[in-house]
RNA sequence: GCACAUAUAGCUCAAUCGGAUAGAGUGCCAGACUUCGAAUCUGGAUGUUGUAGGUUCGAUUCCUACUAUGUGCACCA
């Protein structure tokens, strides 16, 4: 028997997905053809190896396309000897920690900047995105041994305030204002805009009235501080509900006594030029339009304290990574703050990441605050709530805290839907796929977890190690379960790499189809005690992954549903 | 006008560095609960990957043009 006889021998074992003849003739090739000759055949062989136990197939994957693959095939001859058979990589699989990675980011700082929404308006469903996935991302990093810190960029300053107050004068009272909190706010807010389309003259009030703030007014000031503390109440209360955790609010407002210093700094580096009477960055040299720094009048924008805030963050954190999680609309923006960094010579702007996530449309256009075109995302979450209620009530009437368990499946679906796409594509809401719970969705995984929880709660004992036989496990249905739980940290990694949550959610689903599949086909609380001491074994993994794999993606994992 | 996205099954979306017969869910049709939870599972039908070219042994993927949609573009955030 020569050498490819022998590898295509040890790969058919191993392999029931592909013939001793079809691996025979992938190897068959001449290592010195053309490229085109022999890449096809060799890539064929490497695919269908993407069936086999993991380390196996990437190895060869990886070697097979490469012209000096006979050499690499040894290689791989020599990971064959260690996994004769599905049965000791299964129990390699299994008895190894399956969710132990290595920990890539030792130390490294990463700074993330999430849920930076403007206060004193309502979360609505456009924002859960941006908020879901700066904590999985938090979390995912954690995971891999980052040292992570959350930062709040709590968008607490602007004319807008200004407006808010105007409206309150004019059609507020304090009463309603404490009694309806963030609504009343809302209220006054959309009221001042459809005023202002009268009365024009309502806007250069707003501007007076936040040019007041800025100059310490003891009134506006009050009202300012008011309304921000309302607004943090009303976002805690909803961090909870999501169970959202940040370490620091550092709003745009705390910026406003390191400009005149940041002003400075720029212009002593002589990048700070004046056109139309405002101060900007020039940034022609990367083909983007300017960055303004200040307006005419000589007062700060959004840009500016943007570029604070990175200054500020690098000495105070000094991040290894800093990255911004906003909606599609601020690439620019972001591009500008960027680009002036570099230009400004700090080296460590590239270490400066953007990362821009789809818009939410509603089917009746777009999401609108001022003119109350919106859906809050307490709206969203009731409904969730309500029809989980409906449906556990009809499944599980027995289950005890109903209330809670239907909350936290309920927003497991939101949350799932905003992480199970491509987070960079705009998506048009509708109730009809927002409360959705069948197939491909949170409530699916949720319920899966819970099977495994009910299967190991009924076996009431330990599971008995010494019944444990890895071989009950090779047939393709529970070894396609074993594979997919080998690989989950690839995708924990893809994630990471990518800053996309998706691949963690998709793979969830993934080993929760194989798990049904197994659970239909097999009896695992059987009385044969080795039968069912390994298949509780590979049911308790399961369990750990898909605990594990929710976490990360901020979304609870109820024992019983 | 300029810039950046996006376009895949009726619908919502995948497809790893350019790889094999482009896959899931949903919806539709047909089945599986006196048995570990049916929010589950099994089977079936569904495609000119926006259009036209180019590069390549090979293109949903890369390049060019065009079409459609979205977003941004000077004192809002």
């Amino acid at each position: 028997m020569n050498f490819k006889e022998n590898i295509a021998n040890l790969l058919a074992e191993n392999i029931k997905d592909i013939s001793y003849e079809e691996i025979l003739l992938s190897i068959e090739i001449p290592p010195d053809s053309s490229k085109g000759d022999f890449a096809f055949p060799c890539f064929r062989l490497s695919k269908a190896l993407k069936k086999a136990p993991n380390i196996i197939a990437t190895e060869l994957s990886q070697s097979m396309i490469k012209p000096d693959y006979i050499e690499k095939i040894e290689t791989v001859a020599g990971y064959l000897n260690f996994f004769v058979g599905r049965a000791n990589y299964v129990k390699n699989i299994l008895e190894g920690n399956y969710l132990d990675i290595t920990k890539t980011g030792n130390k490294q700082v990463i700074l993330i900047d999430y849920a930076s929404l403007n206060i004193a308006k309502p979360f609505h469903i456009g924002h859960i995105k941006n908020v879901v996935v700066g904590d999985s991302l938090y979390r995912i990093f954690k995971f891999l041994g980052y040292n992570c810190i959350g930062i709040n960029h709590l968008g607490d300053w602007g004319t807008q305030f200004g407006k808010l107050i105007v409206a309150y004068r004019k059609w507020g009272n304090k009463e309603e204002v404490e009694n309806k909190g963030i609504v009343e706010l809302l209220r006054l807010y959309i009221k001042f805009h459809d005023e202002a389309e009268k009365d024009p003259t309502l806007n250069d009030q707003g501007r007076e009235w936040f040019s007041k703030i800025e100059k310490g007014d003891k009134e506006a000031i009050d009202i300012w501080n008011w309304f921000k503390d309302i607004s943090l109440d009303y976002f805690n209360m909803l961090c909870d509900k999501l169970d959202i955790h940040m370490d620091y609010f550092i709003g745009e407002s705390f910026y406003m006594d390191k400009l005149s210093s940041l002003i400075d700094t720029l212009s002593s580096k002589g990048i700070l030029t004046e056109s139309e009477g405002a101060q900007i960055i020039s940034l022609d040299e990367y083909n983007l339009p300017p960055c303004l720094v200040l307006k005419k009048d000589g007062s700060s924008l959004y840009a500016t304290r943007d570029l604070a805030a990175a200054i500020y963050r690098k000495n105070e954190f000094n991040f290894d990574k800093c990255i911004y999680i906003t909606a599609s609309e601020q690439k620019l923006h972001f591009n500008q703050v960027f680009k002036s960094l570099e230009k400004a010579g700090y080296t460590w702007a590239n270490k400066l990441i953007h990362i821009a996530h789809g818009l939410v449309n509603l089917e009746s256009g777009k999401i609108s605050t001022r003119n109350g075109n919106i859906i809050t995302l307490e709206e969203w979450i009731d409904e969730a709530t309500e029809k989980t209620l409906k449906i556990i009530e009809e499944k599980n009437p027995a289950l005890s805290n109903k209330l809670k368990v239907a909350e936290q499946v309920g927003i497991g679906a939101i949350i799932f839907s905003n992480l199970f796409y491509n987070s960079g594509k705009d998506v048009t809401f509708s109730w009809e796929t927002a409360l959705r719970f069948d197939g491909e969705t949170g409530p699916y995984v949720q319920y899966t977890h819970s099977r495994c929880c009910s299967l190991m709660r009924k076996n009431e004992a330990d599971i008995d190690v010494s019944h444990v036989d890895f071989s009950l496990l090779i047939d393709d249905t529970s070894f396609e379960l074993v594979k997919l739980i080998s690989s989950f940290p690839d995708s924990i990694i893809s994630s990471a790499e990518k800053y996309e949550p998706m691949y963690i959610a998709r793979h969830l689903i993934e080993i929760c189809k194989a798990f049904n599949k197994f659970y239909n086909e097999y009896a695992i609380l059987v009385d044969d005690a080795k039968v069912k001491n390994t298949r509780l074994y590979l049911v308790n993994a399961v369990r750990n992954v898909l605990r594990e794999g929710l976490n990360l993606l901020c979304i609870k994992a109820p024992e019983e549903m």
